[in-house]
Formats: structure tokens, C-alpha cells, sequence
DNA sequence: GAGTTTATTTAGGGATACCTAAAATTTTTT
DNA sequence: AAAAAATTTTAGGTATCCCTAAATAAACTC
């Protein structure tokens, strides 16, 4: 039947492949397994669910993954929705600091209304990013564009400003904010170490050299600035 | 084992406990089942559960029905304080309707953090009570004191001020707000008529006669004004 | 205090929603 | 075409919450 019920589990998933799928063509069991901490066998099993429901919410084929139907994408996005407005609303409105954000607005992403999304919307003048960068889908659920690309990539000379960093890892947060590098920080890249793939750089405005490794300068992403 | 982790459902009858152990001395299996909407019988095998958690948080007792413990009380009283701090909040900074809260406040309870709790209690200016006039424990859980009759013990003749508004009735709330009957407002009881247990009644300042049902003035409750 | 009524418990199920380990299968790599 | 890797199936499990019908216990009434 249509309109199916979909638990806070369901969502996950959703949010999942909607994240894997925006650099892959299609999300395998294993990955979504490892992202989401279960066995793949219970994947498989939800998938089989998920592809089952009219109207189905993902394109799922044996041994070659899934990708999100219309349909799942728009309740992905729906959740994606929520999870950044209260990042945003708790950080603007009650003072949380970005790294503490990601975990409550887990939380609350599967449990408010509309209404409350809507509220929270306005009282922040309609926010297109979160306190980490990310983009906030619109009302109807159109994704703001958004082309970046992740620092890691960035080689000695170029100069970019850092657009978004991914926001699960609290400490790293910290680090980074300590360090001056948060969204629409300018940075230059001033070596690059080819044998641990580290980079050296500047935060503008200061002399220090930052070195940041690839675990790190992966999770972060960039606009080059034109030479 | 100590620290059990405690369901939404199990949260929910610990509140319901409260309210019933508020105005008897037990929580009859019969009233819970009513008041929750599910049989007699899964409330039998709820409350057993309830017992054996180690502390137990009810004092359950065949055929006589249950009271909180200490440890309940303090549950339930966490998650009162959680359900009209959101309230508050919903009503005060988001400029949702007195009506409109209940439903919202009665998900998100569940499921926010203490630091969100904290915060917009602070936000708030630690509030004693709630848009019905619902007293707010405190952070450490103590419940302001407070003492009030329902309008329906009043008779002609008598002054009474607004303090509480039973919130469960989202229609009701309109209606009443509509009379300009919230809490703080004046009344000046006119008339009993004792055979359909109607008042009829005067809102400080106007001249407009309202008369009100015991369905209704059973749910209001009031501080009468001394003579 | 015996019978009636009401409240509660027992006994037995069912649904949902999720999970895992190990064996079997399919796909990919070499 | 083997071997390796990824995926699926099988078989079974856990936890939570809820239900009805019938038996039992307690409270109430006369
Ligand atoms: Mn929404
Ligand atoms: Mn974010
Ligand atoms: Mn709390
Ligand atoms: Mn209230």
C-alpha cells in the first residue's frame, strides 16, 4: 500500500544511501553495512523490504546494490532536511557549539513535524548550509548547488576557501575550530608530502603552518580560488 | 541490573502514574489501561516488569494497584519537566498556538538531550509553569508548590483567578482562549445551576455572561481570591 | 457471609522490527 | 578456470509491545 509507515531505521538507511550514492553510482550492502555499524545480512534483508514497498523507495538488484527511487530520494531528503535546519536552529538559536549539534539533531531529525520544521525555517531566515557547510535541501526539497571539492586533492600553490567539513566526528570538530578552519576559512597550500599524502598549509591572515593528514584533509571540502 | 534503559512507553506510564497517584493514593490496573488506551491485562504485564527493575520503580501490589517509588517519581518527574519545558519553548520562541504544543512536546520529550533541556530552560528564564499553568519541576525535580480547585467547586458569589488548564484538548484550549479564559484571568462566578452542574461566569473586565459545563470547569483549576 | 459484581491475573498468542552466524551462491579478479 | 571477494540465503534469535479468553481473587451488596 502507499504511504507506508517508515521508521527512524528506515530513515537511516535512506539517509545513508542518499549519502554513499552522491559519489557512487549505486550503494553495495557492504558499504551501507559498514556506515551503518550492522551486518550485511541485515542489510540485505532491509533492502529486500525497502524495494518491496509501492511504492518502492529503492531500485534494489540482487548482488549489485541499490540506488534511491524518486520517491526515496524525496524522503531522504526530507530527513536530510530536518537533521541540518536543527543543526542550524541549535547552534543560531540555543548556542551549541558545531561540534556538539550532530548527535541531538540525530535524535530529533526522526521526531518532529512540519510544523516545526517550518518554524524553525523561518525563525532562522531560511538558512541554505549548516553550521558545517552542508547544504540544506529547500522547502520542496531541492538540493542548493553546491560543486566542491575535497581538500585533499588541493596541491602546493592553490588557494581555497573551505566550504564544508563533515560533521560526525566531534573531536574533530574541535580540532579544526581551534585551528581557525571552519567554513569560508581562505587557505593556502603550501606543501604537499606525497609518502603520507599530508598537507602543510596557511589559514589567511596567519603565519603558522598547519599539517593536516589525509584522514583529516578527506573530511574537509573546498572551492579552489581562480589563480 | 542498576540504570536500566527506559522505553518511551515505559516513560509514558511512569507520567500517567504521576497523574493518577496525583489525585489517589494508587494507580488502579483499570485507570492506567483507560488512560493509555490499551487492555487490562498488557498493563498487568507492564507494571510486573516495572517491579522487577532493579531498583523497581513502582510499588506494584496485586489487586491494589500501584504507586511510584522514589526512583519512578524521579523518572516521571524528569520527563513532566522535559514535556513543558518544550512547551514553553515551542510557545514562547517558536510562536506556536497554546493548542498546539501538547502533541508536539509529547514526541520530543522522549528524546532530547539534558544539555537541551538546560538550554531552553535558560533560554526561558527557568520558568515555574507552563502555557496551561502546569507547574515545571525544577531542575532538581521539585515540583513548585501549588494549590488550586477546580472552577467547578466554585460557587456564586465567589472570585477565583485562572492558574491551570488541563491540555489534553486541543479544541477545548481554542475555546477557552477564545473566552480570554487562560491562566492569570479573573473570574467572578454569577450562577449555579445545580441541575446540570453549569456556572455561569464573568471574566474580569467584561460584562459578558459565559456559562460553562462541568466537562469544561472540571478541567480548569483555580486559586479562589479571599473575600 | 453468601452471592454478585468488578478488577485482576493467567495462559497463550501475534506483530513488528530489528539483529547475527554460517552456509551457499554469484560476481570479480587473477 | 580457480581463487577471492562480495552478496545472499538460511535458520534462528532478541526485544518490545500488545491482544483475547478464561480463571481467579477481591470488593461490594444484601
Ligand atoms: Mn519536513
Ligand atoms: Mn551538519
Ligand atoms: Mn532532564
Ligand atoms: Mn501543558
Amino acid at each position: 500500500m502507499m504511504d507506508e509507515k517508515i521508521t527512524h531505521t528506515v530513515e537511516d538507511y535512506l539517509k545513508t544511501i542518499y549519502d554513499i550514492t552522491s559519489t557512487h553510482d549505486r550503494a553495495s550492502t557492504n558499504q551501507i553495512a559498514e556506515s551503518l555499524g550492522v551486518a550485511p545480512a541485515s542489510v540485505t534483508g532491509m533492502l529486500k523490504k525497502l524495494a518491496e514497498i509501492d511504492p518502492p523507495i529503492v531500485d534494489y538488484q540482487r548482488h549489485r546494490g541499490v540506488a534511491l527511487t524518486p520517491e526515496g530520494e524525496k524522503m531522504a531528503l526530507e530527513v536530510i532536511r530536518h537533521h541540518r535546519l536543527i543543526e542550524m536552529f541549535l547552534q543560531q538559536i540555543l548556542g551549541y557549539k558545531w561540534d556538539e549539534v550532530h548527535g541531538e539533531a540525530d535524535r530529533l531529525e526522526h521526531v518532529i513535524s512540519e510544523e516545526f520544521e517550518e518554524r524553525i525555517a523561518r525563525a532562522l531566515g531560511d538558512p541554505s548550509h549548516d553550521p558545517h557547510g552542508d547544504p540544506i535541501p529547500s522547502k520542496d526539497l531541492q538540493m542548493p548547488p553546491s560543486s566542491f571539492l575535497p581538500l585533499c586533492e588541493m596541491r602546493p600553490g592553490q588557494e581555497a576557501v573551505v566550504l564544508r567539513v563533515r560533521d560526525e566526528n566531534p573531536e574533530m570538530l574541535r580540532y579544526l575550530s581551534e585551528l581557525g578552519i571552519i567554513p569560508n576559512t581562505d587557505l593556502k597550500i603550501v606543501e604537499y608530502s606525497p609518502l603520507d599524502d599530508n598537507l602543510s598549509l596557511q589559514v589567511s591572515g596567519s603565519e603558522k603552518r598547519i599539517v593536516l593528514g589525509p584522514r583529516i584533509t578527506s573530511e574537509i571540502y573546498v572551492k579552489v580560488n581562480p589563480a
